[in-house]
DNA sequence: GAGACGATAAACT
DNA sequence: GTTTATCGTCTCT
């Protein structure tokens, strides 16, 4: 396993947003580990995104977390139903995460099947197996990933990111897209047209 | 395949 | 009281 380390996530955070394209999202709980390929992301920076929680300083209870020091998971609810993981990035007291919108489930399939949709993989049809994890809310869904893990580093063990882990090789993410953010409200105005979302 | 819309509660003002 | 970094289901083509 090859566990990225503080200094990954101290970079500038669009680059983060990029390098973790391709990488392995790895979720330890009750001794099962689940692990996704991350090929979509979206990067917030806080001192000149209006559509980032933490812009321009602000400071609540929810966006503290984004002034941590990079390397560790920032959750949180969202419309009253669904949960939200980013990843904090750069120095402390810097606001700014990456939101971690799809992965690709790579490992215990059924048991990640039969969690969503209460069968095995095998008897999904062809929308749910599309639908399974290509989404913010279904990232964590999939993954068992509540407030609980709000604030929790990413070098400890029960979330963490790798660029190989075993079985699974380094991935060379050698192009990949680049769109507007989905989702965003009015307030954000000019920052919607950021191009700051990352496809694999 | 694409657009409309309601669910639903925490966080914020 | 208002807003929201979403999703699944519905309708129509």
């Amino acid at each position: 396993m090859n566990k990225l380390d503080t200094n990954f996530y101290l970079q500038d955070t669009l680059e983060v947003a990029k390098n973790l394209l391709g990488k392995y999202l790895v979720r330890e709980y009750d001794g099962i580990k689940i692990i996704g390929i991350i090929n979509e992301v979206e990067a917030y920076l806080g001192n000149s995104d209006k559509s980032c929680h933490a812009y321009n300083g602000k400071r609540t209870n929810r966006t503290e977390m984004m002034y941590n020091k990079g390397g560790c998971a920032y959750v949180y609810f969202i419309y009253g139903v669904y949960y939200c993981l980013n990843v904090v990035t750069e120095e402390e007291d810097k606001a700014a995460a990456v939101l971690i919108r799809s992965v690709a489930i790579v490992n215990n399939l059924d048991i990640i099947s039969n969690a969503r949709y209460n069968k095995n993989y095998k008897n999904l049809n062809k929308n749910e197996i599309k639908n399974i994890s290509n989404g913010p809310g279904k990232v964590c869904r999939c993954l068992n990933i509540d407030k609980s893990l709000n604030g929790k580093s990413l070098l400890e063990n029960e979330l963490y990111i790798c660029s190989s882990i075993n079985g699974f090789d380094e991935i060379l993410v050698k192009d990949f897209n680049k769109t507007k953010r989905i989702g965003l409200g009015k307030n954000a105005e000019e920052s919607k047209d950021f191009l700051w979302r990352f496809i694999y």
